[in-house]
DNA sequence: TATTTCATTTGATATATGTCACAAAAATCA
DNA sequence: TGATTTTTGTGACATATATCAAATGAAATA
């Protein structure tokens, strides 16, 4: 088995041991993707049949509001990028564009989905994915809700360190729901 | 089959059909609780094995931040709480308090859980609720990035138009992330 | 390397919202 | 019912953050 499509597998499957069946299953649905800085993966309101794992790179995910972009994410290395819209067969609600050139594994869940309703593991596989997806959600709405924009930051720089050695600080500021001055004022301190 | 029990089981599974032996199996987990208001379902920073289905009346969860109480959503009639921290065997994060005397479906998910690895019907209905919770907190995470004040008020009231008639304003505010007294000025207008 | 573009910082000002204080209204309870 | 508690509304003021403007610094590109 192709060694990236492992680490995706390996990643998601802590709770379960997976046949080689399985895992050749799935397979069949992975594929592997280097693409360029600036590419754009999904497109805000439209419809798509993949979500990505990030081998290696960074992405971002943002939404435009009155024409001004909010960035809602960055994943780096061993992170889902993908829209829960999607996988319920809606259009996407972001965009989601490369920062890095970057190696992705392109998982084409249209294709999976089904597969939860014959095949127990791969049932519990996706809800591993969707459950960390949830806790990282909860996190968010947590943060966004109890913290100062101060704390947010603080929080972000502690827990997330490599995002700002790879993300502008424009979109960081975006991110934390904050103008690009005050973060600059923020580190200041 | 518990006509309770079965509005709760039948509200998950409208992507699959459940045959009568599973139906039997989440029911053995089910009970139905009669509960008044200002009972506390769930603990902060406490280990708990159950979730809940509102069947009648009003709960909220909320959390402290420097002992005030930070309110993360109001559920009623036909709504799911819970904490996904107890759910993956963390302490809870919030706590959960009736606003009614209440009618409800306590879930003994730490009897279920096991389950989804051996009936593939179990795996998908869980699956389904927590997918719908993982949209619960994209919209909120949306709405609180992307809106003011203002509209994220208008969008409630438009959206949960009950919750006004049954929860206090000062609980609302605090949902919303605004004191009081703004959300007394923005409904003045 | 020089040039252009993009990102970050700093200052001055405006504005929304928080905080404190108190009054009015509504709900709860004895 | 009357008394007490809770909830909501309004005013005055303080404060954090947005916005606008401009300068500096860094990165990308020819």
């Amino acid at each position: 088995m192709n060694i990236l499509f492992k680490t995706f597998i390996n990643y998601f499957s802590i709770n379960q041991q997976l046949t080689e069946q399985t895992k050749a299953e799935i397979c069949t649905h992975l594929s592997v993707l280097n693409l360029d800085k600036k590419h754009i993966l999904i497109k805000e309101n439209q419809y798509h049949d993949f979500a990505y794992f990030v081998i290696k790179g960074a992405v971002r995910s943002y939404y435009l509001k009155d024409g001004i972009e909010v960035n809602t994410w960055f994943a780096m290395e061993n992170e889902m990028v993908g829209s829960l819209n999607n996988f319920k067969d809606k259009p996407s609600r972001e965009t989601i564009e490369l920062l890095e050139n970057s190696t992705l594994i392109a998982i084409n869940f249209k294709k999976i989905k089904p597969l939860m309703f014959t095949n127990i593991q791969i049932a519990n596989f996706v809800n591993a994915i969707i459950e960390d997806y949830a806790l990282f959600l909860e996190d968010k709405a947590f943060s966004s809700q109890m913290l100062s924009s101060m704390d947010r930051y603080v929080l972000l720089l502690d827990k997330e360190p490599k995002l700002f050695q790879r993300i502008p600080l424009t979109y960081i500021a975006s991110y934390l729901g904050i103008s690009r001055e005050t973060l600059s004022r923020l580190r200041a301190k």
